[in-house]
DNA sequence: CCTCAAATCGGATTTGTTCTGATTTAATCC
DNA sequence: GGATTAAATCAGAACAAATCCGATTTGAGG
């Protein structure tokens, strides 16, 4: 997803534009990368010195919500990252553990989906693959 | 797995024999379900009324350590449920994201895992269904 | 039994996140 | 363009899950 996408998204759900809106997008734009909500805030204290992190948690949430954001769980907190969906297929991704770099994988495994008992109503699922990427391999040596 | 596995796996690391540790087994193998450290304390409080968080936590991330429980996270807390991979082959669950009850699927998209770019060093993985169970979804009607 | 490390207790603390009420600001309408 | 208004932001309090701490108890081995 690009920026501009992004902010046609909130547009079109009625919502304002502001500066921080944006640029809290593009600081996820910027990075194949999942951040913490601290990770982004610490990015926009540079254009935004003050702001406060109510404001990046409700606007991370919204942009969740409108899957603008994706979300996962690393470490007992949320991470976040730009959502590629749109830009092609449905698939997944291998997540860095250490510095949260993300690659795509190729497909989804909904062909086992077929196998979910019929007593669950299936409302969505979660495949992930875990490890350390290069970068941060050589930095533990 | 059986509690008296749990047990013994305990008792082979070199753990202590304590009958709150085997009371926290016995309430996790009960139930097909994940639970979260409080539903644990509930439960625990019938037999240990004055039992601290501390030692429930602790306890389970020994045992999570050990492979004994297995562990995700729903709702933005940890949930735990007796680990099931030592009955047979390494399979996955739906999970009803009400209240925790699981099934198993069969096999596991590992396949996948072969399109995972060399410069990731897999650590681990995780496939997770959601969705509502027939109970759940029939106390919501 | 005695000893000692491990386990537990109880409460304080930390951390990630959400809530609240006051203030500011973007979009709309005259 | 200026007034209006609902949404967005702020600052800090409040919250909940989880962890840490020093003091006490307890299981296992000698």
């Amino acid at each position: 997803m690009k920026v501009e996408e992004a902010l046609q998204i909130l547009k079109d759900h009625g919502f304002k534009y502001t500066g921080k809106r944006e640029e809290m997008i593009r600081i996820c734009a910027a990075e194949k990368r999942y951040l913490s909500a601290k990770d982004i805030m610490e990015r926009i204290k540079e254009l935004y010195p003050s702001l406060s992190f109510d404001t990046v948690y409700r606007n991370i949430s919204t942009f969740v919500e409108l899957g603008i954001l994706e979300e996962t769980e690393l470490d007992g907190e949320g991470k976040f990252r730009l959502a590629c969906s749109t830009d092609g297929h449905h698939h997944h991704h291998v997540i860095c553990t250490e510095c949260g770099k993300t690659s795509s994988l190729p497909g989804c495994p909904m062909n086992i989906m077929s196998a979910v008992p019929d007593d669950f109503q299936v409302t969505g699922h979660k495949f992930e693959v875990y490890g350390t990427c290069k970068d941060c391999v050589a930095h533990t040596n």
